[in-house]
DNA sequence: ACCGGATATTGACACAGTCTATATTGACAT
DNA sequence: ATGTCAATATAGACTGTGTCAATATCCGGT
């Protein structure tokens, strides 16, 4: 049941997600709290519970929400993209790049095991889709070679996560991600797509 | 000045760094307070502040010593290091993983730019001096060759740091760390020196 | 009309970081 | 030895947090 009710507030647990990210952008996960979100969306400190049980479980749902955004956005970008494999693994590059820079905080989040719950059955169904893509146009890339497909989406995966992860920090200063011309791309990910084949 | 003074406490400021690294590996980060630090090494609450002002310095000093732990790691390894300039880069790579693996809160804090000063010269330091010397072996590598160094030294660093971050934070999940026989290498990392040459 | 479950509020508790005021200690000059 | 001063440690207060329990309020169905 449960449909779109309205009743103090309506759909409060829809007003709290927003609320949350906006919060989120605005001042990092640790402007998240509960209170915070509360006082945001004009209801009691306490209100939430009853949609989040925990801080954890609302941290849960925006993770969630944006890792399928990413996944919407890959598959958009790919339906118009070119039929060359090394373009298309590209396009996963480029998202989640660009995503990360966008919205530092959000991409943060995604990979704070320690602040969401990471065995959430929706959580694990968006990312395995994502995983799953990937190496199917890994596979399409280098059909026989003897190469592992996982290993190579591991370290092309890892190699994005770490280049955000590390930039968005402000630990990492090395500026070096000159974008070469035609299809926005980085120097990082070409060098890296020059290991297939 | 500042000798090694002993007052109530012989050496407060060492007690509570120790105490602290001893919290961050069984608790985490989040175990890592400054109550606790003081509770733990048998102080008042409010004693640490006359040795660390903040929970942030805290943080950052213990940041800046494992850090110094890992160059050191590094430079005794490349002493008795092969030549081959693959091998010495390998060093890097293996010093980095191996130290998430077995430290894994420790690693976690490193890259916590929200949590520790990134701005602290005594940080940027140990960081450039690591960064420093993967470049210094990227150029053995490739002498003349027309890739960017600092390319491939972010491109490589950044895969590591994602490769630890991801399976540490748990939500990464792909087992494919198989390790080959001899010196120890990891995969993923052998893959990505393939494009070197 | 009313009843039950979902929803929202209020208040309390323990814990955190940080600040201020105060007390203690040790070194050093007199 | 005495007194002074800075470094060091303490105690208390303030605000903010997550979470829980008790209570109030509203909605949909009977």
């Amino acid at each position: 049941m449960v449909k779109s009710n309205s009743f103090h507030h309506g759909d409060l647990k829809r007003t709290l997600l927003d609320v949350a990210v906006s919060l989120l952008d605005q001042h990092g996960v640790s402007g998240v709290t509960i209170r915070a979100v509360a006082r945001s969306a004009g209801v009691s400190h306490s209100a939430p519970v009853n949609h989040y049980k925990d801080r954890r479980a609302l941290l849960t749902a925006i993770a969630q929400g944006q890792f399928e955004t990413i996944l919407k956005e890959i598959e958009t970008t790919l339906l118009e993209a070119p039929t060359e494999p090394k373009d298309r693994i590209a396009v996963f590059a480029n998202t989640i790049i660009d995503f990360g820079f966008k919205y530092p905080h959000r991409y943060h989040l995604l990979w704070r095991g320690d602040l969401i719950d990471h065995e959430d059955p929706a959580l694990l169904v968006v990312m395995d889709s994502i995983y799953n893509k990937l190496c199917y146009e890994i596979e399409r890339a280098v059909p026989g070679a003897n190469v592992d497909k996982d290993t190579v989406a591991v370290a092309l995966w890892s190699m994005l996560h770490g280049y955000v992860d590390m930039r968005l920090s402000g630990m990492f200063l090395p500026a070096n991600d000159k974008a070469s011309d035609k299809p926005r791309r980085y120097a990082m990910v070409e060098l890296f797509l020059t290991v297939l084949r």
